[in-house]
DNA sequence: ATCGTTATTGGAAACGTTTCCAATTTTTCT
DNA sequence: AGAAAAATTGGAAACGTTTCCAATAACGAT
């Protein structure tokens, strides 16, 4: 069969001990040049590797850091784990990834399932960070860990978007654009922290600028019967001129919809999302959004559960306000302003430079 | 410490050996109720949970499937590995997930680690299965696993689209709207053999079709200097009136660029991508592509290494014709029709009913 | 040459499981 | 009741490592 040589086959090839094979590939204790050699040649004869299973077992501890993520197919995380996986990969760490679709149950199993692989630290998301079990079971068992688009209390870690901050500056960039009456669209409002926040966050803007409080828009699973529902929305509020959509992935769909319901976006009905996800910037208009860099958070995240483990220091996540930018775009427009020919707006307030983008 | 509890610190409090332990949880080998009681409890006291590390070892075989693939950035790969996840999940498996970034020496590091992580299985995708050192050594251990993306000889397993004729459909898709100059337009061209043959799919297509031989517009790394090399691209080729785009970002990417140039797509250019990511749905004019199930080949690809792991019958994989539908567009247009005022085209030929779409 | 250091080596235990096997207890049958 | 059969139980080996510790070999200095 393919049975792969153990260290056991080397030490028999070289002729010596296994702790001789040991300390010669480990370079720990001390070793005679011919033994050196020999062994070396014993592994390359054998193609022999060191299988990390009885590593992990005798050292009781792994190169694997666990993720937990809602869902792959969300730009976001996967950008997030994409920026992770750089990170590891330079540290000669793997990624074991499960994804719990949204639901706080799966959190829980998850958690236990990493913990029973020996992971030596969990990168997660949790649907809510303020009573999630398999947060709790983490903290539980001290293991190093690091939360990712949740905001994790004092003394413990976390990467994150600062949501209510962000949908305030969505609030602000309705008013300056003269909007008074909006709408927040959501997609499982009642399972996410996050969107929950940014509803906050936007409610609390709103206030502040002496607008309308935003109606809730909340659809469910899929965006099955989105346009319905935007039609039955507007009918019951007609005065509404715009809707913030909590993901850019919702905004999109809600401009289609729109369109179908012969609406002109930004005209009739102006639309900002969040995320920034890159093909908002691919379509016409041109998407108006909260531009976030998911690949710094992951990495960044990467890099604290990573320092956590070997006691360096943590590198210290972004402040509130660096996390993300507004990104102005066709899809907002001044109340009342005619969109030109090409759908684009022709004068955006100096203070809305879509060019410049902070670097976190 | 946080130590964690193991079969013996059970078998202790339960007052039996540790193979009793072994057996009342695995539910194999008798045991009497009291004992199954006394092992309950004590499990249930000290909150414990398997080793999976000591499993490992002891069986030689994990719950854990690996899988390799050039990037999450793409949302084909994030779809397929959530349409894989998926599957693992109902069986018990994890994900053990390594990216490639496209560097074919990467590969062959990612199954060494694979292996020295003791998968159950592998399921990757490479740069090129002819000549992927990390897929023969996968073969030469004749570990269970499963080519995604990528052709995979007889007696071989894998999930994958038919690139050659999916381009050739391309091809005929450009011919029957009547343009006969086109160019190719791909990323990383000479890394991925994905791209040649589609390519090369593609010239055949357009032979057939007594069309001209398209013209390669190859670009690096990024999308950094697009604009510009489409200029050049086409003031060498005055006479292009369609670009086949090798992947959907490209193609709104190029599209993107074509505004740019004051070019009206598909007035002045049409365009067809690959992939059939969601977003095309939604732009403006909305993109013609080939569409594929990524969720649905990854999926397949896991079912695969799940079957072959345990030696029931693997899932037969899409024929060739069925793994790919062309999808029409506002991107591509008659030539020389004139696009109406809100950018879309009036007539679309009758075989190509975009709301028909096999499911494969 | 002899002795005290230092460098090199291998045996064995430990990590957390499963499973074979033998020992013990319980059940069943006559 | 006694014996055979069946059920229950625990000890120990094995899986592939690392590391402690003792044993041996090499080396300098006297």
């Amino acid at each position: 069969m393919s049975n792969v040589a153990t260290i056991k086959d080397v030490a028999l090839k070289a002729g010596c001990g296994v702790a001789t094979v040991s300390r010669v590939l480990n370079n720990t204790g001390s070793a005679s040049t011919k033994m050196r050699e020999r062994v070396s040649a014993a592994v390359k004869e054998l193609d022999f590797q060191f299988s990390e299973v009885g590593r992990s077992l005798q050292s009781s501890k792994s190169n694997t850091i666990g993720f937990i993520v809602p869902s792959l197919a969300n730009p976001v995380y996967a950008d997030a784990l994409q920026g992770a996986q750089d990170v590891l990969t330079l540290s000669g760490y793997q990624m074991l990834l499960i994804c719990t679709n949204y639901s706080p149950k799966s959190e829980l199993n998850a958690v236990r399932t990493l913990i029973s692989k020996n992971v030596a630290g969990i990168v997660l998301t949790v649907s809510d960070a303020e009573c999630s079990e398999g947060l709790s079971l983490i903290r539980k068992r001290h293991l190093p860990h690091c939360l990712l688009y949740n905001n994790a209390e004092d003394n413990y870690e976390s990467w994150s978007v600062d949501d209510k901050a962000a949908a305030k500056r969505v609030a602000y960039a309705f008013s300056e654009y003269s909007h008074e009456e909006t709408g927040f669209l959501a997609l499982n409002f009642y399972k996410s922290d996050r969107a929950r926040q940014r509803y906050e966050g936007f409610c609390a803007g709103c206030k502040e600028k002496g607008m309308k409080e935003p109606k809730l828009l909340e659809i469910g699973e899929d965006f099955e019967g989105l346009t319905e529902s935007l039609k039955n929305f507007l009918r019951k509020y007609p005065t509404i001129t715009g809707i913030f959509a909590s993901n850019d992935f919702l905004a999109l769909a809600i401009i289609r919809s729109a369109r179908k319901l012969a609406l002109n976006v930004p005209r009739d009905l102006s639309i900002i999302g969040f995320d920034g996800i890159e093909v908002g910037l691919m379509v016409e208009p041109s998407l108006a959004t909260i531009s976030t860099e998911p690949k710094i958070l992951g990495a960044g995240a990467g890099r604290t559960v990573l320092s956590l483990i070997d006691n360096t220091g943590v590198p210290r996540s972004p402040s509130a306000d660096q996390t993300f930018n507004f990104r102005a775009g066709g899809s907002l427009a001044y109340l009342g302003a005619e969109s030109s020919d090409d759908g684009k707006i022709n004068a955006f307030p100096s203070s809305f430079d879509p060019t410049t983008r902070k670097k976190i």
